[in-house]
DNA sequence: AAGAAGATTCGCT
DNA sequence: GCGAATCTTCTTA
């Protein structure tokens, strides 16, 4: 859930990537930086980073405070705003709204203001209550990364069209 | 102080 | 499918 002044934006999430402790292609894996400061405040909080120049990452925190670990959000299924989705992303195409997780931030036009928000609380970004239930929840690699290469910690909605990457394949199945 | 890599996206072929 | 765009951080000299 996202408020801006006196709009909300809102969407199912639909896909999501581990990124545990002690996990080599976590940026929390050398310890504590000024960018990574975030992710070592407990759960439930937003670590936002920049990168590519291009693209805002958003994560959820999921450990207890003091350990590095996140959960990277890579994609939305709009609920709530998708006029204002269209206008931040400059497309119409709702399976592009959320689709991948530079796309979910800028969607949600989420920067590093947010970096640090409490997700739990009454503030401009929240996990808000499942509007429905999930569908078959499917397992595969993580995208984009280069160690840790075979760990199955991508999760995503089975058959969801607002999922991101190549082929959703089910590794598992 | 300089260079490379990075949890990506977009536009063009 | 491929390469450019473009900023921050970490590594190496």
């Amino acid at each position: 859930m996202r408020k801006i002044g006196r709009n909300r934006i809102s969407g199912r999430i639909v896909e999501t990537e581990a990124y545990p402790p002690g996990d080599p292609s976590g940026h929390a894996y050398r310890g504590r930086t000024v960018r990574n400061q975030s992710l070592f405040l407990g759960r439930g909080f937003a670590y936002v980073y920049f990168i590519y120049g291009t693209s805002y990452m958003l994560n959820v925190t999921a450990e207890e405070t003091g350990i590095g670990a996140g959960v990277l959000l890579r994609a939305l299924e709009p609920i709530d705003g998708i006029n204002l989705m269209k206008r931040f992303r400059k497309t119409d195409k709702l399976t592009d709204l959320a689709r991948g997780p530079g796309r979910l931030a800028a969607a949600l036009q989420i920067d590093r203001r947010l970096d640090g928000v409490d997700l739990c609380a009454n503030g401009p970004l929240w996990l808000g209550t499942a509007v429905r239930e999930t569908a078959h929840i499917g397992t595969a690699v993580r995208i984009g990364i280069t160690r840790e290469l075979g760990r199955l910690l991508r999760f995503f909605e089975a058959g969801s069209p607002f999922v991101s990457g190549p082929a959703q394949r089910d590794k598992k199945s």
